[in-house]
DNA sequence: GCCATTATGTATCGTCCGATACAATAAAAG
DNA sequence: CTTTTATTGTATCGGACGATACATAATGGC
């Protein structure tokens, strides 16, 4: 077993007090005070367990991420390529212009730092959000493979598209548009999908779509 | 004439330079040692022209819109709805990923403070951006009283939808999307575009829509 | 020439920042 | 019980932050 003092906090509970102070301070309007009182630690605690204030936002974002992983998951899992960029982005709708008060409006990997003092932060935070583009773009190369989109689109322009779409449509809810704001322009930016070419797909674009 | 000495340096110039200050590290992120650095002034100048890091921030604010009325202009007084929103995406494509070095990739509106310790700056960003919704908005209001626009589209919605794509783009260009990138997207985002009902519309859009 | 007015350069203010030194505490290992 | 290891709370570090005091310089008004 390991030895020593045991840790007085949970980390989990405290990455999520931690996030919340970043998504509404951005990294470096989060003060270290700020993030210690909110985590309800001591500065000697936060060092001991995330390094600095750079290992503590990656600790963040890697949380960050494990909480959009259900969304992501059910994305890819979609029956076909529509279906996946319309839970996408209506995922994106929803969480970013939650009312429910779990987060601050907006997306976190967009408001916390696109421009920084610390030139590493924005990279971190791209590397992340390009992290989710690159999922989107697998799951449409292999619906253009199996037919289930037409031999015309592009993949990664689809995929940069619903970033796009889902980074903007964040910056919207960080000003305070509402779920509905949102919807509707989720309802018009699908009606920029291709169509396809032929009625009768080959074969399934994944496994898991005949799950929903 | 005015009395007293006479300042020393240039307002837009001096404006400029705070611009890129600015739109590099954010507003927070951005020292007031950099900015006088940058600006090559000392602070009781600063201080004398501008009142305080926000005043400054704000004078960037208005000159960056300055800047931007060119576009915004010729969007407003493009021949037809959707070669509005092409010119529109084109332009917002065109100088977020500028690589003549004439600003940072991104937009300044976007990118400077989504989130902040001081809560006024988000609010002042989030108004000049409005700003530009507005101007969209009330051009594609007369597209559809004007019968440019099918009755069944929402000005409001599609204005909306274009601002989103356009501060989507930004954030891909500050994390170093090309123009070619940016473009391909909105090719792409303009099949989303409703399309007319009827051939022949009643009247012009604006005035100078002969004019291209 | 002299005054009122405004801008400038130097030096510095108090505050808050991110980060630690240090002793005390709480567990496992022997 | 003693040692070892790790975390805790208190107090504080040097430095950078935004913002100014103050004397000097440069103009127009008279």
């Amino acid at each position: 077993m390991r030895t020593g003092r045991p840790r007085g906090f949970c980390i989990e509970t405290a990455l999520d007090r931690a996030m919340t102070v970043f998504w509404q301070k951005g990294y470096e309007g989060a003060s270290l005070s700020g993030l210690t009182q909110a985590m309800g630690i001591n500065p000697p605690s936060l060092y001991a367990a995330f390094g600095n204030k750079e290992g503590l936002f990656r600790a963040v974002l890697e949380r960050y991420d494990a909480r959009r992983k259900g969304l992501m998951d059910r994305v890819i899992a979609a029956p076909d390529a529509k279906k996946a960029a319309q839970l996408f982005l209506e995922g994106v709708a929803e969480f970013s212009a939650d009312t429910n008060g779990r987060n601050p409006p907006g997306c976190l990997l967009v408001q916390s730092g696109l421009s920084c003092s610390d030139r590493d932060i924005p990279e971190i935070l791209a590397q992340h959000r390009a992290e989710k583009e690159k999922m989107l773009r697998e799951r449409f190369e292999r619906d253009r493979k199996d037919g289930n989109l037409p031999k015309s689109a592009n993949p990664a322009v689809l995929a940069s598209y619903l970033v796009a779409m889902a980074n903007g449509m964040c910056v919207q809810a960080s000003a305070g548009a509402t779920i509905k704001d949102l919807m509707d322009v989720v309802k018009l930016a699908l009606h920029a999908w291709p169509v396809a070419e032929k009625p009768a797909p080959k074969k399934s674009a994944h496994p898991l779509q005949r799950a929903l």
